[in-house]
RNA sequence: GCGCAAUUAGCUCAGCGGUAGAGCACUAUGUUGACAUCGUAGGGGUCACAGGUUCAAUCCCUGUAUUGCGCACCA
């Protein structure tokens, strides 16, 4: 017998322990099963479990589930990143810890590495065991992590064959500089910060003599940089100036005045400094204007001080001091004409939270723009598709104008780049050095480019080089594509369409036939959670104190697409409860025998109420059905909850107590209804099996005696007759609701006290219904409280009286009753009818509705017109006797 | 500036061309051994605003406002 509570905390680990013993995570490649399959995004392998990985992991583990119960041979993939930055930037933190004051450079590579290894085998364990807390299924037997020997054997031929194929290729161009990071980072990884700061108008005086002319800029200490200036082409009021000479003021440099359209003329002054080597924009002027002898002076060194090309007082600054010694120098050199506030947008690092400077680098670079195209068509032709939709547009927008991918990091932490150089610094790309020695020729010195890749080159080939590529392998064969991607609108870019370029390019076909796209999980309020906020909410302490099912169920059910998921506490307890009545139910069933009896099949249910339940319960898995084709998780989790708790405890459990009790002597209806109870409860815990394993898990091994070693995760999905749906017993016992229902209400309404039974007259009752009233008299004297239940046309004084359908119900309660109540009531029903059918009234005036609304919608205007008219001449009757009282 | 999304009950959100829904919160109440982590009943909404299409609009279209999120930015 179960324990009169459920406690989560009990039952969970020891389910997962057994999972994961029972070897049903793991797919079958030569399994004759059709292939169900999904790439788990890999999470960073240092990283510990957040909400944000709870909620995808969750959703993913619902559709394996499901799809495994389904007798698909699924496939999880799981695996970790090693998320370059990130988990150097750990290991870099802790050795400043340590109080020796080490940096990495001062360690070394090698040592550095060797460090980082450490850290990742200390702590690169932490989520996965946080994911099974959760109760995730992936097959961890084939867990990879991107720096795995295979794995990185994968991302070394991609670059050198991208190589070959001239897609990779070296490149001096300005890159987002991190200064403190000291590397390249993407232009995804900028986040553009609107920083309240000055704009400096700065006069430079001609070289000529002649006068001078005035550029504003907000970034002063970057004149001494200048190459030039440059003015819109059709501005009159420069048209003079253009080919003669300005003199950039504290360096003195002489700088060409050139007219470029990029130039708004009604922005500032008109005329606009060019910094080549620290703007993007002035970058592209250059380019332009090449011709014209414009200087690419880089100022600033890898940390942000400036460089040997300043003027000596300058030099060894760091760049904001520079800032404030020019704007001193100008002021005093009397070349700082305007200072105003001026609020713009300035571009920090997202990981290290430090302005990123525009910097002249050389880098590798990915032609990205190539790769684009096929992914762009594989989405526009539906080999790819977006859930929800409206995602590929941002997918477009961004491939659309996609810019060469810089793929190189100055980092240690990651896949060296497979590139050597020799002392000419010519290149040799390879996936060795004894290759690149081939190649350079027996003797040659050769050097390995330092760099690492982008975290996201490994993770764009993700999809294949776990399956083995670029072997050909029985997984490649038959998990690639995979069916779903789930994953944040966020990494769209990042991660989904590289992984679309590299899987099109190297397998010849996409990744994943479906991506869906889910919301960010956020706080209550619907802020972002974050640790500076604090309003982190840890899933780990939420599974310890409400479990993990009350945390998943709460993840399906807020899973709505397109929305965001805001996160609180109260509706985790919500769904805590719902496994607390589910528990209950169970606990229920059993102490009444309606345990699984498995020689019994619903069809040989007879008893409406029974026949009632099984057709409602076929509609129930239905619908979770197609929900979760649709990916519509929230509709899939109400579904069976409604039906757990709104159907099968709130009515049927009630319903057939009077069939189980000593006043039922007909023994096989008996046995029929607990078969049937029991049969229900079994299948409701295979179908809410996929949201809350642990609960259904524990129930189902209590409930019956199973073959040796039946888990209810390897257990099949049903499959139903669609007979066993009957509408017949669908409108009887819905008749019985709204029978019970409208009892309890007016008993309510009237304050007849909750333990008084009432007699109750039934009025003008069809023979349906009065054999209705026979089949159900136990039930009704029980669920509405009613002493006895008799068919007569008599209204005795004193009575409250309502309507059901044909049938008036008459309670004869005159010693409790308050007159002037149950005609406020009476009238108000009365209004209420009236108003209906004034509208509808209305309506069938209306010739034009007459004339063009389908003659359904007319004769069902029509029907309820009827009805409310029935209704009310009922509750007339009613309220007239009442007066007459 | 461009784009996307949202605007429905006190809160969080579903929904839908033909009688507005859920959970939580709230109010009242507590009857039978599954359940007070519960039961029963109830109150509560001009479906942001303005136009349009339609016999009919909360739903479709257009515009406005507000909010959020992307992308791009003028030095």
């Amino acid at each position: 017998m179960l324990d009169k509570t459920f406690d989560h905390s009990i039952i969970e680990k020891h389910h997962y322990q057994k999972w994961e013993d029972s070897g049903l995570f793991a797919a079958h490649p030569k399994s004759d099963a059709k292939g169900y399959c999904i790439m788990m995004p890999p999470p960073n392998v240092t990283g510990t479990l957040h909400m944000g990985h709870a909620f995808t992991m969750t959703l993913q583990d619902v559709l394996i589930r499901y799809h495994r119960m389904r007798q698909q041979d699924a496939l999880w993939m799981p695996g970790t990143d090693h998320a370059g930055i990130a988990t150097q930037m750990v290991v870099e933190r802790q050795l400043a810890a340590d109080g020796n004051n080490m940096t990495r450079r001062d360690m070394g590579r090698e040592a550095f590495l060797e460090k980082v290894w450490q850290w990742k085998e200390y702590s690169g364990g932490t989520i996965t065991s946080q994911l099974r807390r959760l109760g995730t299924t992936p097959d961890w037997e084939r867990e990879r992590f991107t720096m795995d020997e295979g794995l990185s054997n994968a991302v070394r031929k991609v670059f050198i064959d991208l190589y070959k194929e001239g897609l990779i290729y070296k490149d001096k161009r300005l890159v987002n500089w991190d200064p403190k990071l000291q590397t390249a980072v993407s232009d995804l990884e900028v986040e553009h910060r609107e920083i309240k700061g000055k704009m400096y108008t700065v006069r430079y005086p001609l070289e000529d003599g002649s006068g001078s002319i005035s550029i504003a800029t907000t970034r002063p200490e970057t004149i001494l940089a200048d190459g030039a200036i440059a003015v819109h082409p059709d501005d009159e009021r420069y048209t003079d100036l253009v080919g003669k000479f300005a003199v950039v003021p504290v360096c003195n440099r002489i700088i060409p005045i050139v007219a470029d359209e990029y130039v708004k003329s009604d922005f500032g002054s008109g005329a606009v400094k060019i910094t080549a080597a620290h703007d993007f924009n002035d970058f592209e002027v250059y380019k332009r204007h090449k011709d014209k002898g414009i200087p690419l002076i880089n100022l600033m060194t890898a940390d942000g001080h400036m460089n040997e090309n300043c003027p000596k007082d300058y030099q060894g600054l760091d760049r904001f001091d520079a800032r404030k010694k020019i704007i001193g120098d100008l002021e005093e050199l009397e070349y700082l004409e305007k200072v105003v506030d001026h609020v713009h947008q300035v571009p920090y690092g997202d990981r290290s939270g430090v302005p990123i400077e525009p910097y002249l680098t050389d880098q590798w670079y990915c032609n990205a723009s190539v790769l684009a195209k096929p992914a762009l068509e594989a989405v526009r032709s539906g080999k790819t598709e977006f859930v929800p939709k409206n995602w590929e547009n941002t997918f477009f927008d961004w491939l659309e104008n996609i810019q060469p991918w810089c793929i190189s990091r100055q980092l240690w932490w990651g896949h060296q780049i497979p590139a050597w150089y020799d002392e000419d610094g010519t290149v040799y790309v390879a996936d060795n050095e004894a290759e690149a020695q081939a190649q350079a020729g027996a003797g040659v010195k050769l050097k390995r480019d330092e760099d690492v890749l982008d975290t996201w080159f490994s993770s764009a080939l993700w999809p294949f080089s776990t399956l083995g590529w670029p072997n050909k392998t029985p997984e490649l064969d038959k998990y690639y594509p995979g069916d779903v991607l789930v994953t944040g609108f966020d990494i769209i870019f990042f991660w989904v369409a590289r992984m679309m370029m590299m899987g099109i390019h190297f397998m010849g076909e996409v990744p994943f036939k479906k991506v869906y796209i889910h919301a960010l999980v956020r706080d209550a309020k619907g802020q972002k959670m974050s640790k500076s906020k604090g309003n982190v909410i840890d899933p780990l302490e939420i599974i310890e104190k409400y479990g993990a099912d009350a945390l998943r169920f709460c993840m399906t059910a807020m899973a709505a697409q397109g929305r965001d998921v805001k996160l609180s506490e109260e509706r985790i307890e919500g769904y805590r409860n719902f496994a607390t009545k589910l528990w209950n139910a169970t606990r229920y069933c059993e102490m009444n025998g309606c345990n699984p009896n498995f020689d019994f099949t619903p069809d040989q249910a007879t008893e409406t109420v029974n026949k009632w339940i099984i057709g409602e319960l076929l509609n129930t898995k239905k619908g979770i059905e197609q929900h979760l084709e649709d990916f519509r998780f929230n509709d899939a989790a109400n579904t069976i909850y409604q039906f757990v708790w709104g159907t099968f405890c709130d009515w049927y459990l009630e319903f057939t107590k009077p069939l189980l009790g000593e006043g039922n002597t007909n023994d096989a209806l008996k046995q029929e209804t607990r078969d049937t109870i029991g049969w229900v409860l079994d299948q409701i815990l295979v179908l809410l099996n996929p949201f809350m394993p642990f609960i259904t898990e524990e129930l189902y091994e209590s409930i019956a005696v199973r073959p040796k070693d039946a888990l209810l995760m390897g257990q099949k999905w049903p499959d139903y007759a669609p007979e066993l749906y009957q509408a017949s017993s669908a409108d009887e016992i819905n008749w019985l609701i709204r029978t019970v229902t409208e009892i309890r209400s007016v008993r309510s309404d009237m304050n007849v006290p909750a333990a008084a039974k009432v007699r109750m007259l039934v009025k003008d009752a069809s023979e349906v219904t009065v054999a209705r009233l026979k089949t159900y008299d136990e039930i009704l004297r029980r669920m509405a409280r009613l002493e006895s239940v008799t068919i007569s046309n008599d209204v005795p004084k004193g009575s409250i009286q309502t309507v059901v359908d044909e049938a008036t119900l008459v309670l004869p309660i005159a010693e409790i009753i308050d007159l002037d109540k149950e005609r406020e009531r009476l009238n108000k029903e009365i209004g209420k009818l009236a108003a209906n059918i004034e509208k509808i009234d209305q309506k069938l005036a209306d010739e034009k509705f007459v004339a063009n609304a389908p003659a359904e919608i007319i004769a069902e205007q029509k029907s309820r017109r009827a009805e409310n008219e029935a209704m009310m001449t009922k509750f007339s009757t009613a309220l007239k006797q009442l007066s007459a009282a």
